[in-house]
DNA sequence: GTGCGCCTTCCAGTCGCGGGAAGGTCAAGC
DNA sequence: GCTTGACCTTCCCGCGACTGGAAGGCGCAC
C-alpha cells in the first residue's frame, strides 16, 4: 500500500506520516521503486497514533504508548499512569483557561462597548492597579492553585486539527 | 532605563522585549552607547503587552490593542469586540478540552491499571470499533458543536509561562 | 587593569507539522 | 510509442512566540 492509501485509511496526511517516520516514531518498508510500502499492521499503528494525538497526547507520549501497544507483557497500570498524567494536564489547562475566561469576562462585562474611548479593558491592561484579577505583575495567573511543577512546558496541550 | 530594568518593571524577559522590537510590536530609543533606552511610557506599553499576553491575546492581537491603547479617539466597542472574540475562542478551547477530558476519562475509568496487559485504553487507541467517543476516524473531535470557522488556526490559545 | 555584570548581535532550536520546488514513477488513453 | 496526470521521492522554508547560547562591547568597582 502506498502512502496515499495509508493516509486515507489512517486519517493522517502523507506529510505527517513522513514526518513520523523521520523522527523515528514509525517505520515503513520500501517497494522496489523506492515508494514507501505499508502493511495492514502499519496502518493499524498509524491509526493508533492518529487517535492518540487527537486525545491530546504529544508525539513523545505516542512513542511510549506505541511501545506499550506492541508490548505483549505490558502492565495496564503503565498505560493508565500515562493517561492519568495527561488527564491531569488537561485539567490544569482547563483550570488555567477558566481563570483567563473569568478575568477577561469581568473586563468585558464592565465595558460599555460604545463609540466613546473610555474602556475598562484598556485600563485593565494598562495596569492602573484597579484590576481585580491576576493582572497585577508578578503573581500567578489564575485558577492554578499550586506552583505547578509542570513538565518543562509552557501552556499548550495542542491537538491536531480534524479535517 | 536599560533593558534589564525595563524587564524587571514590566515582567517581560529582556529576550522577549528584544523580540517584540524585532517584529515591530514596540520600539525603543538608543542611548549613546548603543544600549536600548526605555522611558516610563515605554515601560507602560511593555506592561500592557505583558498583561494582554497573559490574558491569552496573541502578539498580533496585542498589536491591535496597543494601537487602540494609544488612540485617544478609539471606540470602546472596538476593544470590546476583540475581547469578545477572544472570549469565544477561550470558550471553544475549553469545550474542546472538556471533550478530550471526557473521552480520556472514560478510557481511564475502564482500565484496571494492574500488572496484566489487557487495557481498554490501548484497545480504544487501537481502534477496535468499541470506542464510545469520537475516536473513530473522520468525525469531529468532541464538544465543539459547529464546524467552527476558526480563524485559520489549529487549536492553541497558548499563554506565556509566569515566572 | 581586571573582574563582574550588563548590554549588543546573530544563530539555532523548540513542536508538529504544511507548502512548495525539483524531479522520478506508473497507469491510462491516444 | 508518447503524453498526460496522479502519485511518489527528497529537500528546504515557514509558522508562533519565544529561549538558549556564543562572541564580543560597555560601565563601574576594586
Amino acid at each position: 500500500m502506498n502512502i496515499g492509501a495509508a493516509a486515507r485509511r489512517s486519517g493522517l496526511p502523507p506529510k505527517t506520516i513522513r514526518y513520523y517516520e523521520e523522527i523515528g516514531l514509525l517505520t515503513a518498508s520500501r517497494a522496489a521503486n523506492g515508494y514507501r510500502d505499508y502493511s495492514e499492521a502499519d496502518v493499524q499503528r498509524l491509526g493508533f497514533v492518529q487517535r492518540a494525538r487527537r486525545l491530546g497526547f504529544s508525539v513523545e507520549e505516542c512513542r511510549q504508548l506505541l511501545s506499550l501497544y506492541s508490548d505483549r507483557d505490558r502492565a495496564s497500570a503503565d498505560v493508565k499512569a500515562i493517561a492519568l498524567e495527561k488527564l491531569a494536564e488537561i485539567d490544569r489547562r482547563i483550570e488555567e483557561l477558566a481563570g483567563l475566561r473569568r478575568m477577561l469576562g469581568q473586563l468585558v462585562e464592565s465595558c460599555h462597548g460604545d463609540d466613546r474611548p473610555d474602556c475598562p479593558i484598556i485600563d485593565g491592561l494598562a495596569g492602573d492597579g484597579r484590576a481585580g484579577g491576576g493582572l497585577a505583575g508578578g503573581g500567578r495567573a489564575a485558577g492554578a492553585a499550586d506552583p505547578a511543577a509542570s513538565a518543562g512546558a509552557r501552556s499548550g496541550t495542542s491537538v491536531p486539527a480534524v479535517r
